[in-house]
DNA sequence: TTTTAATTTGATAAAAATTCGCAAAAAAAT
DNA sequence: ATTTTTTTGCGAATTTTTATCAAATTAAAA
């Protein structure tokens, strides 16, 4: 985690930012929920208990600032609120993810799905591809086992 | 078009719910710019030539109603708003888009590129998938067109 | 056709999410 | 030590979307 926030560091610097006090602190909020989507506001949250001062303007400047660098993907899963996504390490695509219709639960494809569709779509509509969001929308497999139980249940009653 | 209309005029009476002139403004206006990915805010302009009383809200509750039978789609490019896309007509997925970074233009891609992942996605994570959405970010045969004349002419100066 | 009930609408207020403006603080350069 | 640049916190302002509610419209019943 040292780590990785030293390379992030390293990346501010040859653009001319710093690693502000309340940037690290973005960062480590980001990290320790790497798995989770984040909204600004819920950022802000969790970047107080470690920072109290810090402000939510503060907040969005840094994810905007992050994004802008590719450090992390900015995405809209359908809820009004933009999510904050870190990539993951050494992987330089933005992964995919699995939106639950029942229970809302996201999980993600690190893995590129997309390497022969973007070929298609660079050849057959001459379109240069730099990134790409994908997303299905659907039912996971807890809540089709959930389904499936109570299914059997109403069979039983 | 009327055809078109009135096709989902029966859908919207199967639900219990009626094709208000208002209503139907809104359809017409879809229709009319199915090419376009038009906000909420722009379909209510566009609505207002057409029936100058119609309200913000009701073209949003129209917009939203529309969403909820599968008429149209729903839509976050990345800048704070929601667009509404119209399904094509006999197509039963969410199309893709091509979104060009340089100047914006969106493009459709209606056959449907992701038969193959779904199935991988269905087996390996067991997602019952239900829908998706796919964008590919990147620079539009124009752009690239443009880019290319413009690097000559540099050169030639 | 009148009466009644249910649905839909427009106007406006309210809420939620995000951005802006600006003076103060912090960091870097001179 | 002084000046310049960058960053921050705060609150106000904006933007987008939703909620409220009485009035209007439409459908159903009598
Ligand atoms: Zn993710
Ligand atoms: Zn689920
Ligand atoms: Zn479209
Ligand atoms: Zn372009």
């Amino acid at each position: 985690m040292r780590q990785r926030i030293n390379q992030i560091k390293k990346e501010l610097h040859a653009q001319g930012y710093k690693l502000t006090p309340q940037r690290e602190a973005t960062l480590t909020v980001l990290l320790e929920r790497e798995e989770d989507h984040l909204s600004a506001e819920e950022v802000f949250l969790l970047v107080k208990e470690k920072a109290p001062e810090i402000g939510l303007a503060t907040v969005y400047r840094t994810l905007d600032l992050l994004t802008e660098l590719g450090i992390v993907d900015k995405i809209n899963f359908g809820d009004g609120v933009a999510r904050y996504d870190l990539r993951k390490e050494g992987i330089d695509h933005f992964h995919h993810h699995l939106v639950c219709m029942e229970c809302g639960s996201v999980e993600e494809i690190i893995e590129d799905l997309l390497v022969d569709v973007e070929k298609i779509v660079e050849e057959k509509w001459q379109f240069r591809v730099k990134d790409h969001r994908l997303t299905f929308h659907g039912v996971c497999k807890n809540c089709q086992e959930a389904a499936l139980k109570s299914r059997k249940k109403v069979k039983i009653d």
